[in-house]
DNA sequence: AAGAGGCCCTGATAGC
DNA sequence: TGCTATCAGGGCCTCT
């Protein structure tokens, strides 16, 4: 589910509700997901103050007093939900009002605060919460990931570097996250489909100006896609179960069959598999 | 040693 | 209705 985007959009939305809260419970109904969650898992968590909620690439990164990181990851599948306590007197499930968007299975961890609980719901559990114990650990955590689209070290440089001599096409170069980190499969279709450069092209042979459209359709993107919210398909809803609006915004994602968006273009939008995962592109347009 | 593919897991949907 | 097959937004591991 979640790219860059739709994480930016629950940091916010989480921010807004925790920051500056003590923790006053904490519930594990699962501790299998991706990385197990350990026994002493609830310490870190219980009476510690929420400092803030910060994010790098796809991440959530809580921020715990007394120095403490929480990283989040949210999978394929994974979702945060608040439901605030409205009695404010107690911390038994049936205080809180009930949230229809909720879901009755999946509910694997639930953090309480005085007024409200956070809910993590992941039904393929591919994601998980890992426990961070100083600034060392948490830079030595995201070290093999590769700048975010947004930064400055995403630069024409650094790009036609990594790009000399590979042989690999460009789709798996916009996923590769140690390249650069918080494109996801949907971005990458839009984005190649923005800089017309066909998904198979190898990026050793992109000229400086398609490497310097690379740089700036992929901010143009993820930039539009938080401003909108974030992309809902299937399921994605931020906090509160608002759901995002980019995917209205999809050029190419989930549109095989249809006319391509171009001016001038009648050819319709295919769906090829790249290295398993589904691609998206027009074949007159992006060469 | 770069790069492709399998796999972790459950749910939704399509097709029979 | 109910079975089976396929696919899903990620990322780590293994094999070639």
């Amino acid at each position: 589910m979640p790219e860059l985007p739709e994480v930016e959009i629950v940091r916010q939305s989480l921010e807004k509700k925790i920051r500056n809260k003590l923790v006053k419970k904490v519930i594990i109904r699962n501790r299998n997901l991706r990385i197990k969650i350990p026994s002493n898992f609830k310490s870190y968590f219980l009476n510690k103050e929420i400092i803030k909620v910060g994010r790098f690439s796809k991440y959530l990164i809580i921020f715990l007093s007394q120095g403490c990181y929480c990283i989040v990851h949210l999978g394929m599948s994974g979702t945060i939900h608040v439901l605030d306590n409205k009695k404010n007197n107690s911390f038994t499930n049936t205080s809180f009002y009930h949230s229809p968007y909720l879901p009755k299975k999946h509910n694997h961890i639930e953090i309480f605060f005085n007024n409200c609980k956070i809910v993590y719901n992941d039904p393929r559990r591919f994601g998980f919460f890992q426990i961070i114990k100083d600034d060392f650990q948490l830079k030595k955590r995201f070290n093999h990931l590769g700048p975010e689209p947004f930064s400055i070290n995403f630069n024409l440089s650094y790009v036609l570097n990594s790009f000399k001599g590979k042989s690999k096409n460009i789709k798996n170069f916009l996923l590769d996250q140690k390249f650069v980190s918080g494109i996801g499969n949907i971005y990458a279709s839009e984005i190649l489909f923005l800089c017309k450069i066909n998904p198979f092209k190898k990026a050793s042979l992109l000229s400086e100006n398609e490497c310097q459209n690379i740089i700036k359709n992929s901010k143009k993107i993820l930039l539009k896609a938080i401003k909108k919210g974030g992309s809902s398909i299937r399921d994605f809803k931020d906090i509160s179960g608002s759901k995002g609006e980019f995917q209205k915004n999809f050029k190419v994602y989930l549109q095989a069959g249809k006319k391509c968006k171009n001016l001038g273009c009648s050819d319709r939008i295919k769906k090829i598999f790249i290295s398993n995962r589904s691609t998206f592109f027009c074949h007159s347009c992006q060469k």
